[in-house]
DNA sequence: ACAGGCTCCTGCAGGC
DNA sequence: TGCCTGCAGGAGCCTG
């Protein structure tokens, strides 16, 4: 489901509702996945701490978590989450009915519940104590930070096609397939173009429609095109924004032309021929 | 090292 | 109504 602004949303709308609150209880399902981490070292890493942030890096949700033991002090463990392409972090009271294919309710000091539901279970809950192990660091480059030279960096010299290299999270993290095909028609680039043989200036204009596209997402809550919502459940409004995702067929928004449908690394790839080259 | 394909899982829409 | 197929916003693993 979610990509970079989805995924900012939800982690915006996460800190607000839960910074500074502190988990009581754990509760994990039984299934093999979505657990990075085993589930009984989950509730019992989790519980006692205090949520001092909540924060996006890539397509993951970080919350930034305060010792057991002792009130004071910084972060000594986080809770990574990977939404996959169903998963929802919600925030609910704890009578709120429980959603087919939850597999985590965190239970708060302030009566609220943080809940982890995914029926795909594609993706990924992982604990992570700093006693044992080291700060979570994504994958990949941020594209709404990354400089003109960084970025043209990343696809110097790779044969693949510029939407399968858009979509490598070692590359740059956070593109999905909406962003991809949307950042292509703002940039007019066809998205089977050879990374390698794209020039300088294409590069600069890709970044700068990545950025663009990926920020005015953001500021409308994310793209709702299935079951997406935020922390609130409540929907983005950036698919009505869409030029080429989704709309195969139906007239380009700048030329008219038929919006076209291919596939390129294995994902449905929508561009118009005549706007991009 | 790189690039492409397969696979994990459930749900939904569309065709018959 | 029910069954089948295809498709879905992700990404790890295998192969050549």
């Amino acid at each position: 489901m979610p990509e970079l602004p989805e995924v900012e949303t939800i982690a915006r709308g996460v800190d607000a509702r839960v910074r500074g609150d502190r988990i009581i209880d754990a509760w994990f399902g039984s299934h093999r996945e979505p657990f990075k981490t085993p589930p009984s070292r989950q509730s019992k890493g989790l519980v006692e701490r205090r949520i001092l942030s909540v924060h996006r890096t890539g397509k993951h949700i970080v919350v930034e978590l305060g010792s057991q033991s002792d009130h004071q002090g910084g972060v000594t463990a986080q809770w990574i989450v990977h939404l996959g392409m169903t998963g929802r972090l919600l925030v609910t009271t704890p009578d709120a009915p429980v959603a087919k294919h939850t597999h985590a309710r965190l239970s708060l000091e302030s009566g609220r519940e943080l809940r982890f539901v995914d029926p795909r279970r594609f993706g990924r809950l992982e604990f992570r104590d700093f006693a044992k192990t080291d700060s979570f660091r994504g994958p990949g480059a941020e594209p709404l930070t990354i400089n003109g030279k960084e970025f043209a960096e990343l696809f110097r010299g790779r044969k693949l096609a510029i939407k399968a290299a858009l979509l490598n999270q070692t590359l740059l993290a956070g593109v999905g397939n909406i962003y991809a095909d949307e950042s292509l028609f703002r940039a007019g680039l066809r998205p089977r173009r050879q990374s390698r043989k794209l020039t300088r200036v294409e590069l600069d204009r890709l970044r700068k429609a990545l950025k663009e596209v990926l920020e005015h997402a953001i500021r409308l809550g994310g793209s709702s095109v299935s079951d997406y919502v935020g922390a609130d459940g409540a929907k983005g409004f950036f698919q009505l924004e869409h030029y080429v995702y989704q709309r195969t067929g139906e007239p380009c928004r700048n030329c008219g032309n038929a919006i076209k449908r291919i596939v390129v690394a294995g994902r449905s790839t929508h561009y118009c021929s005549r706007c991009q080259s």
